[in-house]
DNA sequence: ATGGTAGCGATGCTA
C-alpha cells in the first residue's frame, strides 16, 4: 500500500493538481491539511470519479483536514477527545480527523490526518495553544495504541515543529516557534509513547518538506522538515520506503494558475 | 525602497 500526507493550502485551488498526482503517483491513500474548505463545499466527485473515497472535516475556509482512500475507508472519526477548544468563541479547530484504510478483510492502517497549530511567536496565545493541543494529541494517541498494539497506527500531517537542527535550512535564522525546546519536547513524548518517524531513517536527514513562498526559498533550498508521518510498531514495522515528491512544490509548466502548495507530499510505502 | 507570497473572501486574517 502506497500512503502520503499532503499539505494542500487549499484543495479547491489545486483540486486537478492534487487528483492527478494522487492517479499518476498510484497512492492509494492520502491524508491531507489545510483544505481550507468547509465540508459542504467539498469537492466530492472530482475525487469519486478518480476512483477514491473522501472523508473531511472543515467548518470554515481556515485549516481542514481530510483522509482519502481507493482501498476502503471507514470508522471516521472527526477529531480527538480532549481536544483543546481556541478562540472567541471557542471552538475545537478543524485539525484532526482518523480513518482506516486498507481492504476490510485485513487490518488496514488506522490513519490520523494532523494539522497541529502553526504556533506564530512564542508569545502568541497560539503557541500554548500549539502545546497543549500536541499535548491532548499524545494522550488521546496513547490510548489508541494501548487498546490495540497489532493495529497499524500513523500519525500523519503538518505537525509544524522541525524535529531537530538538521530539519531546517539554516538553524541560525530560526528563533520563532517551530523550534523550541518546547515544541521539540513535546515531540519526542509521542517517540516515547511508542510512535516512531518512520521517514527521516529511509530518506536520511534535510530532505525537506516545506518552502515559504516568499523570497524563492524552494529554488534556493531553504526549506524545512515539518511534515511528519509517525507510526506506531505495528505500521513502522510495515514500512517499506519513504520519499518527499519535490516536483509537487513546482509550477506547473507553461500555465497560470497552477501554482504549487508550499508543502510537498511525503510518500510511504508499505507492506500490508 | 521599511516591501517581499499566497488563499479566502470581501478586509484583514492566516500561514
Amino acid at each position: 500500500m502506497r500512503l502520503a500526507t499532503w499539505n494542500v493550502n487549499s484543495l479547491r485551488s489545486r483540486l486537478e493538481r492534487v487528483v492527478e498526482w494522487l492517479v499518476t503517483a498510484d497512492v492509494d491513500a492520502v491524508a491531507l491539511q489545510e483544505t481550507k474548505v468547509a465540508d459542504d463545499k467539498f469537492p466530492v466527485m472530482a475525487f469519486e470519479a478518480a476512483g477514491y473515497e473522501v472523508a473531511y472535516h472543515g467548518l470554515n475556509q481556515w485549516n481542514g483536514v481530510a483522509v482519502v482512500s481507493r482501498v476502503g475507508l471507514r470508522d471516521v472519526q472527526v477529531g480527538f477527545p480532549g481536544v483543546p477548544p481556541f478562540g472567541d468563541p471557542p471552538v475545537a479547530e478543524a485539525r484532526a480527523m482518523g480513518a482506516t484504510v486498507g481492504p476490510a478483510d485485513g487490518p488496514g492502517v488506522r490513519l490520523w490526518s494532523l494539522y497541529v497549530p502553526n504556533g506564530r511567536t512564542v508569545e502568541d496565545p497560539h503557541y500554548a495553544y500549539k502545546l497543549r493541543w500536541l499535548e491532548a494529541l499524545r494522550e488521546a494517541a496513547t490510548g489508541w495504541a494501548a487498546a490495540a498494539p497489532e493495529q497499524p497506527l500513523a500519525l500523519v500531517g503538518d505537525w509544524n515543529i522541525a524535529p531537530t537542527d538538521e530539519d531546517v535550512w539554516d538553524p541560525s535564522v530560526f528563533t520563532g516557534t517551530h523550534v523550541t525546546p518546547a515544541e521539540r519536547a513535546a515531540l519526542a513524548a509521542f517517540t516515547d509513547a511508542g510512535f516512531a518517524d518512520v521517514v527521516l531513517p529511509l530518506t536520511g536527514p534535510g530532505v525537506f518538506s516545506y518552502w515559504d513562498y516568499q523570497q524563492l526559498a524552494f529554488p534556493k533550498k531553504r526549506g524545512m522538515r515539518i511534515d511528519l508521518v509517525l507510526g506506531n510498531e505495528a505500521f513502522a514495522s510495515r514500512v517499506t520506503g519513504a520519499r518527499v515528491d519535490r516536483e509537487q512544490r513546482k509550477p506547473k509548466a507553461s500555465t497560470t494558475g497552477q501554482g504549487p502548495s508550499d508543502h510537498a507530499p511525503v510518500v510511504v510505502e508499505l507492506d500490508l
